[in-house]
DNA sequence: ATTTTGTTTTTTATCTACAATAAACATTTT
DNA sequence: AAAATGTTTATTGTAGATAAAAAACAAAAT
């Protein structure tokens, strides 16, 4: 098999459940566009849908004769794209506690245990060694670097220099854009957590997510954005790993936002590099007190 | 065919080069840790030295029964490696001026125009969006960012953090660390190339790649390493394709080194913080003009 | 004229195969 | 015993093939 069309099944199963019984679907384009997929693929859908007898279809008339059931969708092991399951698979790999830094990466051995082809599983390679935790010897295998110490200084340290220049371009943001509506909306979410800390301090990771994208997007500057979105990944997979001392971790972590964002919303420039300090400075101490031990011992 | 024996012609090239008539060469394991690579690669250089009737080789014994030839060794197309091929093709491409920002970038023709596989230019496109100069939708076609007004700005944000964060590593490294040896040195040949600067103004990008190579490795972070990388690549293709006012923009450019250089072995953060903003300052200028003009009108 | 549908073409994503290269294992020589 | 050579095996790098998905083109409907 060639490829897989996880695309179109992902759709598919997307488009399905929104289905109402009784409406009218709209135009071609229109639901590629709703959906985020070419036309053609599309067209697959509505195809389906008519054989499986749940729209009636006839050129530009579209009608919802049945409300799906869940036993019409596509099983979830089949919508995940491969670039995503090379990725949990990969991650779980190296955040295992046997993976220590140094040990060679097998592209054959990988695809096999994935189930996948090489050119696959070396283009994810390649991709991924943009994080720094990987690195390739040409003509030779790839070596993991892990999950050490130093990786997490030096991540920290681009990160403080990343983040101070981004508050600051944030806190010169005229205050009728957007980002100050964002922002004030995410100073109501974390109020809103913190009212219900107990049940709902494992949610933090997707809030602070949020917060310290807006942040970066305010510096327009795709390097920065690019470094962000690799600690984001990173940050995702560690913590699904690293669940100690979660609840006060994430509660600390969402006064040092509040004190954050009202010194933006201040506008003050001394203000906004106090107290994205102070967070930062906070935020490095938890990456380093969540490192694997065995991977604190460097090659 | 599978693979091109690039490495083999490479390493066979240089090894052939060097031999100098009625010496004996040393153990295979040698040879190839000399060459930089496996020992079957080593043998198999051998190999062909001895049927070309370059050596006698009998197991431990290796004469050079005659200096190679021109005519021995492998032309120069064949020992480039296939990355290299496809890294001059395309920086050619992106920088010729009719490569305008929003341009699709097509794999397929990419790799008939430079006769490779399709494999292989789609795994270099993969290393090359870093730099920030393409970038892909999924399941559909790359696109040309382009060497933009935007994209100068961006890097030369990031450039001046970087090396501003470096330059102050640098300034903190204890006086018996080996870099202060080599900025003596790199400090000298600024001077001597100073002092015959209309002959050799062109052998400055060279120079300054290293003296700023040796200011971020005292950094010791993998991420700011990276990006120099990125930029080192940059600047090599663009100013070959942009050599307005070299002389002149290299002669400052000197100067300004050689007041860095002070700064730094002053030891004075200050001084360095002033010295390093000054050139950094000019460097910026210096990307700026050399835009071409089609492509600083942006998407 | 513009949008929608029908049809064909182009391009990407992925697999498989195989030569080059590296690495491992076995034997010989010092 | 240690290092070198001889031989075999494992792994990477690259081409080529093919289905999925996107894009382009053509015809029909509003």
């Amino acid at each position: 098999m060639a490829r897989q069309n996880t695309v179109f099944k992902e759709a598919y199963n997307r488009y399905a459940a929104a289905l109402r019984r009784d409406t009218a679907l709209p135009s071609e384009p229109e639901i590629a566009a709703q959906l985020g997929v070419s036309r053609s693929t599309a067209r697959a859908i509505l195809t389906r849908l008519s054989e499986e007898g749940i729209i009636r279809w006839n050129k530009r008339q579209k009608i919802v004769l049945r409300q799906p059931t869940d036993h019409d969708l596509f099983p979830s092991e089949e919508t995940d794209s491969l670039h995503d399951i090379i990725e949990r698979s990969f991650m779980q790999r190296i955040l295992a506690d046997d993976a220590a830094p140094g040990m060679q990466i097998n592209e054959l051995e990988l695809a096999r245990e994935i189930g996948t082809g090489t050119t696959s599983v070396r283009e994810f390679l390649i991709r991924f060694s943009r994080f720094g935790l990987i690195e390739k010897r040409p003509n030779s295998h790839w070596t993991l670097k892990g999950f050490t110490r130093e990786f997490a200084l030096e991540l920290a340290d681009v990160r403080e220099m990343f983040e101070l220049h981004s508050a600051a371009e944030f806190g010169r943001l005229p205050r009728d854009n957007q980002s100050w509506a964002d922002l004030a909306a995410i100073r109501d979410e974390h109020h809103a957590m913190l009212d219900d800390i107990n049940q709902r301090f494992k949610d933090f990771s997707v809030l602070d997510e949020r917060f310290h994208l807006l942040i970066h997007r305010a510096s327009k500057n795709r390097f920065i954005a690019d470094f962000y979105d690799a600690i984001a990944i990173v940050f995702h997979y560690h913590y699904q790993w690293n669940k100690t001392a979660a609840r006060a971790r994430n509660e600390r972590a969402i006064h040092e936002h509040l004190d954050y964002i009202a010194a933006l919303e201040s506008g003050d420039q001394a203000a906004i590099e106090i107290a994205c300090r102070a967070h930062l400075h906070s935020a490095r101490q938890t990456l380093l007190q969540s490192l694997p031990q065995i991977a604190t011992e460097t090659v």
